[in-house]
DNA sequence: AACCAGGACGTGA
DNA sequence: TCACGTCATGGT
């Protein structure tokens, strides 16, 4: 029940954060004027996308350029790819590895990226179904938190996220122990809250923007009021 | 000027 | 299985 009790609160406290952020998408989000970082892109209580395969591949190729990174950093990249119009399966898996590194040089790791970037296009040309959690897993480039980012917010999925956020966030709250597996938590979590992808999505970007508050660097994780709570 | 961000992979014990 | 090094830019 604390679980559920903490999922209020947050969205209480925030609101709705209409993730996943498009870039077709110009600013939606401008009812949330507290949200943390970019506001561009965000679309709360519309839970209407991916729209289009486009913007379901988008989606995709965020969830791959986030990695270890800040999204403002990936935003650079996603309109760098975007200016080429290469936001496009096909055209990205026809790209050159170095074309595509070059322009997503913002985001970090460019090298690796690009190739998985490549990699995915022809994944996504080829399926033309909802994936499975495994299917994704088996992927270069794709392990549980981004198989999860692209069920959730791709595929309206309802497979819970588990970040490093969630994790200190639970941590500081006596909810797991610091060695909690990956699966461990998400079972947790899934079997706590009801099944529904509106939910999940709301309950992960809450997660997000609550922790880059209290849970980042110089900030202290004492303050966080969850611990009154639950 | 270190430190970290909406992680994943390869290696060796 | 698990700990550790590697990949890399941009903001604080």
């Amino acid at each position: 029940m604390p679980l559920q009790k903490i999922y209020k609160q947050l969205l209480k406290e925030y609101g709705h954060q209409g993730w996943w952020p498009l870039l077709s998408i110009e600013n939606e989000g401008g009812e949330n004027p507290t949200k943390t970082g970019s506001i561009k892109g965000y679309h709360p209580k519309n839970y209407s996308h991916p729209r289009t395969e486009l913007e379901r591949f988008e989606i995709i190729i965020g969830t791959i350029l986030t990695q270890n990174t800040s999204w403002t950093n990936v935003e650079k990249a996603l309109i760098n790819l975007e200016k080429e119009n290469l936001i496009d399966p096909k055209k990205i898996s026809e790209s050159k590895k170095e074309k595509i590194a070059e322009l997503i040089r913002p985001a970090g790791y460019f090298n690796q990226k690009a190739e998985r970037l490549i990699l995915v296009g022809n994944w996504f040309l080829a399926q033309k179904q909802t994936p499975t959690r495994e299917e994704l897993l088996q992927l270069k480039g794709i392990g549980p938190e981004t198989a999860d980012s692209i069920l959730l917010y791709a595929y309206k999925e309802p497979s819970f996220i588990v970040d490093a956020y969630t994790r200190r966030i639970l941590t500081n709250l006596n909810l797991i122990t610091e060695n909690a597996k990956y699966d461990e938590i998400k079972q947790l979590i899934e079997s706590s809250i009801p099944k529904d992808f509106k939910i999940y999505q709301e309950y992960h970007a809450l997660i997000v923007e609550h922790a880059k508050r209290y849970y980042t660097k110089n900030k202290n994780k004492d303050n966080c009021f969850l611990k009154a709570i639950i």
